[in-house]
DNA sequence: AAGATGATTGCCT
DNA sequence: GGCAATCATCTTA
C-alpha cells in the first residue's frame, strides 16, 4: 500500500520504522531512520537552500533522494509537500529477501550486518546516485507499509555535528543491524552526545 | 580554479 | 577507541 509521505520528516520518520524497502530483488525491513527538515534544520543538506545535489528533497514526496559521501552513497525519503525540503534518512535494515544479491554485494560481510549503516545500506540493496530521484512506486524501488516495532526508541543523530540536541533519530531496539550510536565530536564536546 | 568539508566505513592499536 | 581513506559537492578567490 501507498504510505502517507505528505508530512514533515519529522513525522514520517517514526512511521517508517518497520517498512518494507524494495530494490531489485533485495528487500528489506527498515529499522533505523533519522529525520532531516529543510531550513529549520542546520544539519540538512537543504539548510542553505536548493542546490544541484539536493534538488530532490525541494520536490514532490515520495521519491528517493541518493547522496555520495566519503565515497559511499546514503539514501533517503523525500517527504513534504513540493516546495518543501524534507527528508528521512536510511539508516539500517534487515534483509527479508534477495540474499543472493545482497550477499554478493557484501563478500565476507555477517548476514545481521549486510544493510547496518546508511553506506552498508545502500550497497546491500544496490543503490547508486543513478538512482537520486526515483519514485518510491516505481518499477525497480518500491516502499510498501509495515507492521511497526513493539517499542521505538528515539535519540540524537549519529555524527551530525550541528543542531546535535535534536533527538530525530528513530529506531527498533529489538533489531541487531541498529548501528552503534557514534557522536560527532562537537556534540561530545557541547556534552550532548554519548 | 583550488581548497575545505562531510548525514561513513573499516582497519589499526 | 582512534584515525586514515576517498570523492563529489560547495565555498571562496
Amino acid at each position: 500500500m501507498a504510505l502517507d509521505l505528505s508530512g514533515r520528516a519529522l513525522e514520517v520518520a517514526p512511521r517508517l520504522v518497520g517498512c518494507f524497502l524494495r530494490v531489485g530483488e533485495v528487500m528489506v525491513r527498515i529499522v533505523e531512520v533519522e529525520a532531516y527538515e529543510g531550513a529549520d534544520d542546520p544539519a540538512s543538506h537543504a539548510w542553505r537552500g536548493p542546490t544541484a545535489r539536493n534538488a530532490v528533497m525541494f520536490g514532490p514526496p515520495g521519491r528517493l533522494y541518493v547522496y555520495g559521501l566519503h565515497g559511499h552513497s546514503c539514501a533517503n525519503v523525500v517527504c513534504a509537500p513540493d516546495g518543501l525540503a524534507s527528508a528521512v534518512l536510511l539508516r539500517a535494515g534487515e534483509v527479508i529477501e534477495g540474499w543472493e544479491d545482497a550477499r554478493r554485494r557484501r563478500l565476507g560481510v555477517a548476514d545481521a550486518r549486510l544493510a547496518r549503516g546508511p553506506g552498508n545500506l545502500c550497497r546491500t540493496l544496490g543503490l547508486t546516485r543513478a538512482d537520486d530521484g526515483a519514485a518510491l512506486a516505481g518499477p525497480r524501488v518500491e516502499l510498501r507499509d509495515g507492521p511497526r516495532p513493539a517499542t521505538l526508541a528515539q535519540g540524537p543523530r549519529v555524527n551530525v555535528g550541528r543542531a546535535h540536541d535534536r533527538p530525530w533519530r528513530f529506531w527498533d531496539p529489538a533489531s541487531a543491524a541498529v548501528s552503534a550510536y557514534k557522536a560527532h565530536p562537537a556534540a561530545r564536546a557541547a556534552g550532548t552526545g554519548g
